[in-house]
DNA sequence: TCTGGGGTCCTTGGGCGT
DNA sequence: TCTGACGCCCAAGGACCC
């Protein structure tokens, strides 16, 4: 805890549906819904408007759309949040080198390493200064918090919002957490907050008076001693600017449970080779293989098996999560899949010996299992997708709304390959609702749905007024999807893929 | 018509070496 | 040789966050 408010937190106001509202003029002012489309889809993040019908993140999306039937519902995308992302990560970087991303919208800013505030007032300065930067380079607002330690300055930002500024003077942080409630602090969710509730404690203050040893009976060590800690406003964590990784994992939820076994296995190798290629692109490897099996009943288990040195080898992380895949019992069927590696490491010569030893007791396992592993598991990932590929359920045509508040469908975001499973709208053609795209004679746009043979677009960008809708056949030729559009600074029929240049 | 995806951290309990 | 204490590693599950 330090004696000025020079630490500062940054949160982007409904970031992901901001940003749709900022480069699709039609949806400013209307509830807009970001998330999973599908039928197990959650909502990622609503806009203010959404919130107010009750939709809120990680509410089931099909319940969103109950509450707010006229909300625009759209599938992120994720590339568009990540460069706006790195646009604002920018502006911070230029306050100070002490920079902790926590997400793609949210960080943490130590004033004081970079010298541009010392006190209370040099901080409410330099806090309302980056706010009218961040504006007018993303023409988004954040909203920031400050105080001499990182969980006050976030709680700062989360009553800050939307769009404000709150700072919490260094002697007044005890009184100001007082009367909220416990749900407050970072780290309380559903269990610990109803924990505490049943135990009488509802706010801080109650958490304050209840005593270390008292939260420690009830939480555990740790949680205990942290809670405590923060209900008297103590926290000295500093801003650290680089984390290490300590895991890479993939999951999909299928839209159907899974039954067939041959499928499952196929699915686990497929996982297993996305998530080597998320390890190799971050640069290392890694020592425990973890498989992740949510059941029909959402019950979830994981299983997990440590390698004798890392690897970044796909042949030993499919193997190992086959071999952990053995020893899970399916019947009744799988939502989810995960495969995961932890005990990573820098990305260093590949440890054959290691490797070379896995593969042995591998086809030591499946020779005294009576399977076959390796090449025929390729086979059966291969027959597995292909059965699969074809028979997705076919998206709902879309309700052709005038306006902008009709429900926008479709598949993925990102991407212009449809995932098993996911709608083929038409062979040849595939456009994902939200996603934007070029017509030859109407210029930019992007599609509001798609079905039956024919795509909607509506043609607007972020610098002018709300657009036209125009109907096409998916076919086309005169319609190409395109990047998306700065959402400042563009020059208004630019090309695709320009980007808002930092000022 | 319930409940995503990608993470981190903590706890508990067993096995094992000293 | 046996036993208990201790520390470490590993496996599994759970809570939480965005």
């Amino acid at each position: 805890m330090r004696a000025a408010p020079t630490i500062l937190h940054l949160d982007m106001d409904a970031f992901y549906a901001s940003v749709e509202q900022a480069s699709k003029p039609s949806l400013r002012g209307k509830a807009v819904i970001v998330g999973g489309l599908g039928p197990r889809g959650v909502v990622a993040t609503a806009s203010y408007e959404a919130r107010r019908f009750g939709v809120h993140s990680a509410m089931p999306m099909a319940q969103a759309r109950r509450l707010c039937p006229n909300g625009a519902c759209l599938t992120p995308r994720f590339r568009l949040y990540q460069s706006v992302s790195e646009r604002v990560m920018g502006l911070l970087r230029a306050l100070s080198p002490l920079v902790e991303p926590l997400s793609l919208d949210e960080a943490f800013v130590d004033l004081e390493a970079g010298e541009v505030a010392f006190d209370s007032t040099g901080a409410r300065a330099a806090g309302e200064r980056l706010r009218a930067d961040i504006m007018a380079a993303t023409g988004l607002s954040g909203s920031v918090g400050l105080a001499g330690s990182k969980m006050l300055a976030k709680v700062a930002s989360e009553e800050a919002k939307p769009a404000g500024l709150l700072l919490i003077e260094p002697g007044t942080e005890r009184a100001h957490l007082a009367p909220m409630s416990v749900r407050t602090l970072p780290g309380v969710g559903p269990v610990t907050g109803e924990h505490l509730r049943r135990a009488g404690i509802t706010t801080v203050g109650e958490l304050a008076e209840a005593g270390e040893d008292e939260l420690i009976r009830m939480v555990g060590r740790s949680h205990g001693l942290g809670l405590y800690r923060m209900a008297l406003g103590l926290d000295d964590r500093p801003v650290v600017a680089e984390r290490d990784a300590k895991s890479v994992s993939v999951e999909d939820t299928f839209d159907v449970d899974l039954h067939d076994r041959v499928r499952i296995r196929g699915e686990v190798q497929r996982l297993a080779d996305r998530c080597v290629g998320r390890l190799r692109s971050s640069g290392h490897s890694g020592r425990t293989i973890v498989l992740k099996v949510r059941r029909f009943d959402f019950s979830t288990l994981t299983r997990s098996e440590t390698l004798r040195g890392p690897t970044d080898d796909p042949g030993v992380v499919r193997e190992a999560a086959a071999r952990l895949l053995e020893g899970v019992d399916t019947t009744g069927g799988v939502r989810l899949l995960g495969v995961g590696v932890t005990g990573l490491a820098d990305y260093t010569q590949e440890d054959l010996f290691a490797q070379a030893e896995a593969r042995a007791e591998a086809e030591g396992a499946a020779e005294a299992a009576g399977t076959v592993a390796g090449p025929a598991a390729q086979d059966e990932e291969s027959s597995g997708g292909g059965a699969t590929d074809g028979t997705g359920t076919l998206d709902r045509a879309p309700e052709e709304s005038e306006g902008a508040e009709g429900a926008v469908r479709g598949a993925e975001g990102e991407g212009a390959v449809p995932k098993p499973g996911e709608a083929v709208i038409a062979p040849g053609r595939f456009w994902p609702a939200g996603s934007d795209v070029r017509h030859a004679v109407y210029g930019p746009g992007w599609v509001q749905g798609s079905g039956v043979g024919r795509v909607t677009v509506r043609f607007e960008q972020p610098g002018t007024p709300p657009g036209r809708v125009r109907t096409f056949k998916v076919d086309d030729p005169e319609l190409e999807s395109s990047d998306p559009l700065p959402l400042v600074g563009g020059d208004g029929g630019g090309g695709g893929g320009e980007r808002a240049r930092s000022a």
